[in-house]
DNA sequence: AATAGTTGATACTTATAGATATTAAAAAAG
DNA sequence: CTTTTTTAATATCTATAAGTATCAACTATT
């Protein structure tokens, strides 16, 4: 039996990656309601989960019972996230809400006609790089470390 | 009678402040103690707190009760805010805690020998104007706005 | 065919964060 | 000189967020 699947490969249906998180089905799908996690989905919708989805999913619910930040807290968390400078998109003057939002994740928000419309955010940088407050506050800095 | 204090000027004891926010005087504390909120301090080591205390505090709670975000999710929020920049601070290679640290807001942390051993967190623009998620993300959104 | 997944809605449980209350002894305020 | 504030500890209340369960009608997988 191979289970050397690459990281990133989606091979886990929805409840063997309850099983292995121990939590509920309805769980995985709050979350994802929630714009915290960006399952892969089939084209007949259903959902499949990676090796660092099940990492990702894990970050998070340290965040939740370890940390004690509330769901809402993470979003905004998450919202903080200078994804124009990640992804290189300059559409400040477009007015893209992902510029002044603070309550959802980038990735959570209508992508019509920017920057990111045909852009996959499972597969985007901002949403890959960024699960944790750990990794936020190192972007931040980096970002501002030279500035005058 | 004269109400026309300076919105700055510490002039409402605890109990008064608790009164005007509809709040018990524990929580006021407990606030205090969480690091969201810095009031004025006799050398008696009484509280006072200003109009300007009022209003943060009121914002506070808006965040709390309306936002839904976790006291703890409030104090990792302000801790991400780049304090350096505002305050013009470079002592980063002193490895200040304050840069690497989202836990909790700046002001919080120990300020034995650097930058801001001898500055009033109070009087500091990190504390008095970031106070909500929309000012956060305004000062990243400024400060990585025309960055390479 | 049998098993598992989909959306969407509703109802329910539970763990706990946020807030309050009550001590007490000492100091400060007015 | 009465009232209020202080710290610190403990105990309690309550509102609700996080998580679970179950329904139904439908679709996909194997």
């Amino acid at each position: 039996m191979d289970i050397n699947f690459p990281n990133n490969e989606p091979i886990f249906p929805i409840r063997t990656a309850a099983k292995l998180l121990n939590i509920s089905i309805h769980t995985l799908r709050m979350y994802e309601k929630e714009g915290l996690i960006i399952p892969y989905k089939r084209s007949s919708k259903q959902r499949l989960y990676s090796k660092d989805d099940i990492e990702r999913i894990e970050c998070i619910r340290r965040t939740i019972n370890e940390d004690k930040i509330s769901i809402n807290g993470i979003k905004t968390i998450l919202s903080l996230i200078p994804c124009w400078q990640i992804t290189g998109c300059n559409e400040r003057k477009n007015g893209c809400s992902a510029f002044y939002e603070h309550s959802k994740p980038c990735w959570a928000l209508k992508h019509e006609n920017n920057y990111c419309t045909n852009r996959d955010c499972r597969e985007c940088l901002v949403y890959k790089n960024y699960a944790n407050c750990s990794t936020i506050k190192a972007e931040i800095r980096d970002l501002t470390h030279n500035l005058p």
